[in-house]
DNA sequence: CTGAAAGCGCTTACAG
DNA sequence: CTGAAAGCGCTTACAG
């Protein structure tokens, strides 16, 4: 069992041929699974590499090939729970696939944007490139992306792109289901704040809003939907003037957690319990979601679900039938996929205050 | 200005060296940053690189040299404040350095913990890990990784090794701050929740609320300090314990964010005022801490400065006079620093009531 | 101060 | 089904 290499280094695909009888090319084959090799070789391999604990090193293979088994993970903000959900999604993922995530902070408003992301990608190569929001719908962002001939998948950007594959949820549909939930329970002037104008997710979910409304046949009244940003300090702005109207809803449907958040601390500051007084409702299931007092009725962001996909999407793309599979036409339109969303009733929400009830 | 690559390919060494009339290694010198190349010779090849956008690629360089230019983050929780914070400041570091973050999620009781944490450094080849916890108490994953001869910096572990570099910060001396926060405001029966048992940082936490007590004379009494385990729901059942005993303690300072929004919530279900009834501190700046109503007092944990130094630490082990440096024997020994913290002082802490100030 | 040669550990393209 | 050769783009060790 006398090997010729040195006793603390690893053992290199020349170490496991030599061991095998074969040539490094049929080793080769066998770990990347390649077919033409007889079964009975391919086991004698693969007892050699188990037993000297061969594990290829991924530089080699990245400066050989046309793969560098790397995908890079761009976000802006790491504290954000969508942020945390993708990545977590996305390194399950990439370790079953045998690939390796490499994360990269950058600025939305840096000057040198560009420059930041080409370094990443022409250092690195990785094998394909997930953006999170606000980047996702960065101009300098995606140009340079573009330059360096990167693959990448988009998540939940703004708006879907041609060039561009993305992977998003159903928003219109959740807040159709959230405020049927708060109808279900009783409400009939259910509140709603408008999340940044700029970014289709708010119109979306305004639009399920709507959607449920009508379907009840409720009115639509102007004066209980307000024009939120997504922030804390909004939400506490337009609970301010929903609580300050005459006739005060019964419940408040927030575009996202943050926003809700801040309607429950301008609940609190007016003595007003929630539920019993007023119902709210968030959006994204945020982990603050679920430590305030009472937890908050929100949407789970199928983030986790979301990385996986898009890892398989750049995964898939890299096999070299991918694009003659289908017919090349077909195969080769960029995709555009949606996944499945979940309510989580918590207790924030419940029947509207007697005295109101119509 | 014809070179002789093609059109749509990136620069190489090769080119930048033919354009530049010198030789490779000449060209390795300048981007390496080594001495012995002659003022106008740089000038030259700094050019030509640019000229080119001239980018190293990193598996090339990884598999002729010694170093990797990655660093590897190991986590298990992502939606943790602590593992966000050393995230961004990872990459931060590793970005100015030329250096990459490639991060891998383990669940800290998977059977293949040990073949998860050996994949990944024997295919990656970082130059360097940073464990987060729990999994820098990990004595598997820290076995796998003595196996593999990584180098590591451990960010809080529970205690110091001899053999693992370490950053923490100084559990006593924040602790003691919070508490001395407190008896300025005039709290005189300061409730206390400890962490987990078998983590030191509730130790270090304990003390310092012990020390601060004892410098400013106040009795150190047993029914004021009550046994919590870092989670929410520990939080809520120490809060009710505190709660319900004859005397309440006015201020209730919890090892950690997390269980001080149990008692929070607790206060809330009691119709207890934060602060006006009674005052609460956490420990940690989660995210949670500023959208809870009102905002939490805390210890803002120096996560991002923790790990800049751990990724500084990691790349100066490169440096071949890394060792030789300071003569050897000094050098070598392995560093455990400490990084600064910082008091946030918010909304959830004020005076004692009145009828109950002595 | 500068360079020619060898080699890192794989994959590619080709041959049998 | 299997393999010999060349090469990916750098760094190392050495020579001048």
């Amino acid at each position: 069992m006398a090997t010729s290499r040195a006793p603390g280094s690893a053992a290199t695909i020349t170490d496991v041929a030599a061991l095998a009888k074969v040539s490094i090319k049929t080793v080769s084959r066998v770990m990347n699974n390649e077919p033409g090799v007889r079964a009975d070789t391919r086991e004698a391999v693969m007892k050699v590499m188990a037993e000297l604990n061969y594990r290829p090193k991924l530089s080699a293979r990245s400066l050989a090939g046309a793969r560098s088994f790397l995908i890079g993970l761009l976000y802006f903000d790491p504290s954000a729970a969508f942020v945390a959900g993708v990545q977590q999604g996305a390194t399950l993922r990439c370790r079953e696939a045998g690939y390796h995530l490499v994360v990269e902070s950058v600025s939305d408003d840096a000057k040198d944007l560009d420059a930041q992301v080409d370094r990443m990608v022409s250092a690195l190569r990785p094998d394909g490139m997930i953006l999170t929001p606000p980047l996702c719908d960065n101009p300098t962002v995606l140009k340079a992306l573009r330059a360096a001939h990167t693959p990448c998948v988009l998540l939940s950007p703004k708006k879907d792109l041609d060039d561009m594959a993305s992977v998003r949820m159903d928003d219109v549909h959740a807040a159709e289901e959230i405020t049927r939930h708060l109808i279900a329970l009783g409400h009939r002037r259910i509140g709603f704040i408008k999340g940044a104008p700029d970014q289709i997710a708010s119109t979306r979910r305004h639009q399920g809003y709507l959607r449920a409304l009508k379907s009840h046949g409720l009115p639509l009244e102007k004066e209980l939907v307000q024009q939120g940003a997504f922030t804390y300090d909004s939400g506490v702005e337009c609970a301010q003037r929903l609580f300050d109207s005459d006739d005060r809803p019964t419940a408040i449907f927030a575009s996202n957690d943050d926003m809700a958040l801040g309607v429950m601390a301008e609940a609190g500051r007016r003595r007003l319990a929630v539920p019993g007084d007023v119902s709210i409702a968030g959006f994204d299931d945020s982990p603050a979601s679920r430590l305030v007092w009472p937890p908050l009725t929100t949407v789970r962001q199928p983030t986790g679900e979301m990385a996986r996909v898009a890892v398989e999407m750049l995964i898939a793309a890299q096999r070299p039938d991918a694009n003659a599979a289908e017919g090349g036409e077909a195969a080769s339109r960029t995709p555009h996929r949606v996944v499945a969303h979940e309510i989580v009733v918590r207790e924030s929400t419940g029947k509207p205050p007697k005295a109101r009830r119509r």
